[in-house]
RNA sequence: GGCGACAUAGCCAAGUGGUAAGGCAGAGGUCUGCAAAACCUUUAUCCCCCGGUUCAAAUCCGGGUGUCGCCUCCA
């Protein structure tokens, strides 16, 4: 398949290291708050990207680190740990703050079908590998010590912008309100690897290191979490664009001067999710959840098609509008579905017909993961000429890489009345009843009472849609 | 100030030199006691602007404009 790497600003072929096997490393959550919506769409298109990767057949394993420590508001030292400012703000210790959002990343991650990756390592359980690596940078003069912190050079590199054409002059520091300069950096693009001066008495999180008590960095975590489990050598690094510069690129300058050759071959990074103000971040402006989502009453897996229904390197403007949009598309599909599936065929598959239109369907993700291309396939193949049995086939192989549970979503949808068993739910039975009386009235052509028992079960949340099968109906 | 990405109908979006896919919304129709669904028809003389290359450009080149992002908090 085509993808567009990062380094080369250009789509390239994918070849991974060893035949077969791709090495998959994803930056993690800084687990202080709530996931938002513009998180989770990176979680999503990276989720999709290893998917088909297994669908094409490849043996993945899928790295993802939980940053519980060392991500500080800014990289000064008046910078305070993000953990620490989550856990005052709660009254909790640290940890207590990391498990519990850890956890709710997890539950809003199976909400919207994002697979857990193979490996999920907290920061705070890799100490002494991170030590290991930043004094081996040390002996190989990679790093130096400065106001009792220890730094990354990064004049020590023959080129350390690797994504960006920077120049170093050009570097703006301290751009951002309440960043500071930190005036024992060599020099700009330095950065730090251990901190052992912290201004903070009650620093919960501290470490023994051959430099004193302290805790690490925030680069430091993925590059040692990443050659930790999947070694030397990494197929793709995902991560939201943002992450860029600098993260992404300290990683390299850290991993590279750490193993001595190449260390990761493609950068997969996913564009923003905008609101009409612009970027939505947790540290500033419009701030949606997965809860807040379900709380208005929108299923998560419609966020997930608002999503594969763009293209993961382009910004996306989100709005309840179009995610109305989305919902009325997801419904409507399913729908077909449920049609395709009441129609009970027996038939086998037509191979001939099925490859004809996966071959349409692997095109589109085959070029540079086009999500929004592989949707148009779900509906030509819906268009397609050929049985229900190879049409339901596909879709449940296609919603392998698309994680939209069309067929579950399809099966509870809409329930033939006749073919529902008698129930033991009181709800159910009540809605049974009320549709035998409102076929008796419009049998006596008492349309009147049909359609007030049409609006008193509407009025529950029940949709009635007549059906030559037979009255069907639809809990919202 | 520097660097990068993007710019196609009301909205989302495909398209990578050969004359504008698809989805949602809208309009008209068939069907239906009424709805819903389904089905049929319809919706960009044109792809941010200005030049250029070419028989041919939304697609390539040059120059603008706009939006978003990054420049040590961010997915």
């Amino acid at each position: 398949m085509l993808i567009y790497n990062s380094l080369s600003r250009k789509k390239e072929e994918f070849v991974p290291n060893v035949e077969g096997k791709v090495n998959m490393y994803t930056c993690g959550p800084t687990v202080y708050h709530y996931a938002h919506i513009g998180n989770l769409r990176s979680y999503i298109m990276e989720d999709i990207l290893e998917k088909y990767l297994r669908y094409l057949g490849y043996d993945v394993k899928r790295v993802m680190n939980i940053t519980d420590v060392g991500h500080l508001t800014s990289d000064a030292d008046e910078g305070e740990d993000k953990m620490l400012k989550g856990a005052k703000r709660e009254k909790k210790t640290v940890m207590e703050i990391a498990k519990f959002y850890t956890d709710a990343f997890f539950a809003d991650c199976k909400k919207l079908n994002i697979k857990t990756p193979d490996v999920v390592a907290p920061a705070t359980e890799c100490i002494d590998s991170f030590i290991e690596v930043i004094t081996s940078l040390i002996e190989k003069g990679y790093a130096y010590e400065a106001g009792g912190n220890i730094y990354f050079d990064t004049s020590k590199l023959k080129q350390y912008y690797v994504f960006n054409d920077f120049k170093e002059d050009d570097l703006a520091v301290g751009v951002r309100e309440g960043v500071e300069e930190d005036t024992n950096k060599r020099n700009k693009a330095d950065f730090v690897l251990w901190f052992t001066k912290s201004k903070f008495d009650d620093q919960e999180l501290k470490w023994d290191s051959p430099w004193g008590v302290g805790y690490p960095g925030w680069h430091i975590e993925c590059s040692c979490i990443s050659m930790k489990n999947l070694g030397e050598y990494l197929d793709i690094h995902c991560g939201g664009i943002d992450n860029a510069f600098p993260h992404h690129t300290n990683e390299i300058a850290q991993s590279e001067a750490y193993v001595g050759h190449k260390w990761c071959n493609y950068w997969f990074h996913v564009h923003h999710l905008n609101t009409n103000s612009g970027k939505m971040s947790k540290s500033s402006g419009e701030f949606l959840t997965v809860s807040l989502l379900e709380q208005k009453g929108y299923n998560p897996l419609v966020y997930r098609m608002f999503c594969l229904q763009s293209h993961y390197r382009k910004s996306l403007v989100f709005s309840y509008e179009n995610l109305d949009n989305t919902v009325t598309a997801y419904n409507k599909l399913t729908a077909r579905i449920a049609a395709l599936i009441a129609q009970n065929d027996t038939a086998p598959v037509d191979e001939a017909a099925a490859d004809a239109l996966r071959a349409g369907f692997k095109e589109a993700l085959d070029n540079d993961l086009n999500t929004s291309l592989a949707i148009t396939a779900l509906y030509d193949l819906l268009k397609a000429d050929t049985n229900p049995a190879t049409k339901l086939a596909l879709i449940e192989e296609y919603d392998t890489v698309l994680g939209l549970d069309l067929i579950e979503a399809a099966k509870k949808q809409v329930k033939p009345q006749e073919a529902a068993p008698v129930s033991d739910d009181p709800f159910i039975a009540e809605i049974e009843e009320m549709i035998q009386k409102r076929k008796e009235a419009k049998a006596a052509k008492d349309y009147a009472t049909a359609d007030a028992i049409r609006k008193a079960l509407a009025d529950k949340g029940v949709t009635l849609i007549d059906t030559p099968q037979g009255t069907k109906y639809q809990i919202n």
